[in-house]
DNA sequence: GCAATAAATGAGAAGCTTTTGCATTCTGCC
DNA sequence: GGCAGAATGCAAAAGCTTCTCATTTATTGC
């Protein structure tokens, strides 16, 4: 559960808009989000914020390990929670559902092919896109 | 080595921009570019291009196979030739360097996960970001 | 070869997402 | 409560990519 602390601990002042849009992002379902789409979930609820406000908040809770940016196909941003576990995703390309996943297996190749090529690992992306079981996704 | 016929096998017309274009990219070291760098490559050589032909190009080239598109973080799409192999990147986060790799484990655990999840996969990206072993690039 | 026809191009405008500048408002601290 | 600095909202701007449209070009049938 995240709180004002965590805003404080960033270094950040504890403003309405930054409690806001941690809130939201809490109460996700899937835990996905644009900004535009924050930005409307935001006005629906009755707030009164600017597009920009989310993101620049967003960028700084970035900075400060609060929140994970991931880079979709399709444009836009992505933004979650970041609760500090590390993981993958998988996405359905009919329906946009984004579901997470980790594997060891895959983690470990990873470092040891980044080593064999002389990097040093900061981050990864992997997505993987395909079509989920709904019945409406079905592949073509 | 790519020629007209694979323009015009992609139901393209064999047009001086389209082969310009599958030239430059042939001749690419890294084989990774931007569609701004590719314009200005052609630019300096002295092609007379504009930058909506390049988007058009590549987007066509992509729809038949003989082109990829890569989405790395930066903002820019990156574009390579697509030569049949499947590979995935590691990028250095410094200099910017691009290096590919391919593993079958990783590969295939992806299949299984997605599969366990019910997923039929479509495609995937996996990019590793980090330092390359260029000294000028070591990690902070 | 050559004309007819449909496709492709270039230049600029437009579209989207994201960032920035600035005047105003708010938070944290005394 | 009041002050300094940070944060906000708005509008403008920036960056990448796509679209519009008049003009040019490649293909096809003759």
């Amino acid at each position: 559960m995240m709180s004002g602390d965590d805003i404080r601990n960033a270094g950040l002042k504890v403003t309405l808009p930054r409690v806001k849009i941690l809130g939201v992002l809490e109460q996700l379902e899937h835990g996905h989000v644009s900004a535009e789409d924050l930005y409307k979930l935001l006005l629906d609820a009755g707030e009164e914020i600017g597009l920009a406000t989310i993101y620049r908040v967003l960028t700084q809770f970035e900075s400060a390990g609060l929140v994970t940016r991931h880079h979709f196909e399709g444009g836009q941003s992505v933004f979650e929670l970041d609760r500090g576990e590390h993981h993958d995703h998988i996405v359905c390309i009919r329906c946009g559902k984004v579901e997470e996943f980790f594997d060891q297996t895959i983690e470990d190749r990873q470092q040891e092919i980044a080593t064999s090529k002389g990097f040093a690992v900061e981050a990864h992306a992997l997505t993987i896109y395909g079509y989920c079981k709904n019945p409406t996704c079905k592949a073509p």
